[in-house]
DNA sequence: ATAATTACCTATTGAAAAGATAGGAATATA
DNA sequence: TATATTCCTATCTTTTCAATAGGTAATTAT
């Protein structure tokens, strides 16, 4: 229904939290899940999610947690989605009638290229520093 | 998980269909479900939404049918879209957490913002266009 | 060493949505 | 009157999403 899952939602949310972060220390999967009154065993399974992916790094045992793996500008926006989603492509049939598919078909691939366009284009870094300007860099909880 | 509802792609695709046609004369259920292989069932569903929600006009009885109850170059792919959806708008949590919120909504806005114009710039008769020069404007099955 | 802390893994449950089917009522035409 | 068609509503099945649960492995502090 052209939604994206709560866990996609939470994902980019989460990362640009990391972003925001001083990317030396990890922090604890416990200390997110309280910011953003999430259940921690659903935010658990997207972090373990997006550390499969490579996109976070995880160290378990005393001051463990996640930090990103990269730098917040290599990230894109589209990168952390499909990592929760699974492609960004709207349709699901693959049409072949006998009618009226030449201009379906162009359509819904123009959609695809708009759609993923514009999340490749957003990075990590913009979205964080925008919440930096707000919060101030030195925010915290 | 970011897809449209078969309900969605199915109505975008008759309603080529419809556009394609002599808008005088209107086509029986039965003969577009047969041409794409649908259950006449599902079909009718999505045919009955499209018809309450004025896209289409029902006729009841024999020659009865359906066809567009307008000039296809007047509908936009949006709109024929968001008859069968809801909105398109891939956000579905309000978040309004305590931090990391400003520059993720204005990504979600503008998210909104690319998909609704895109859709919106496609109208019926561009897609209908590309179909009968494709199949010759008097193809018939 | 031991205890505490933390990520990692896998399974299960419950709720909601999507996909599909079914039977009949209303209406128009021949 | 018979036939063809849309229209209406209910149900069922399957899939997906959201959330919960319990346990294992690794790291650090004492």
């Amino acid at each position: 229904m052209l939604k994206i899952s709560t866990k996609g939602q939470y994902a980019l949310l989460i990362m640009t939290e990391l972003a925001e972060q001083n990317q030396e220390s990890y922090i604890p999967l416990k200390l997110l899940s309280h910011r953003h009154n999430l259940s921690s065993k659903y935010l658990e399974q997207i972090l373990i999610q997006l550390s499969k992916s490579g996109l976070v790094t995880g160290l378990r045992g005393n001051n463990g947690g996640y930090k990103l793996a990269r730098q917040p500008e290599s990230y894109t926006v589209g990168e952390i989605l499909r990592a929760m989603e699974g492609d960004l492509n709207p349709r699901t049939i693959s049409d072949t009638p006998t009618v009226s598919s030449v201009g379906n078909d162009d359509f819904w691939d123009e959609f695809n290229t708009v759609i993923n366009n514009f999340v490749d284009s957003n990075t990590l870094e913009q979205i964080a520093e925008k919440n930096r300007q707000f919060n101030g860099y030195d925010y915290c909880i």
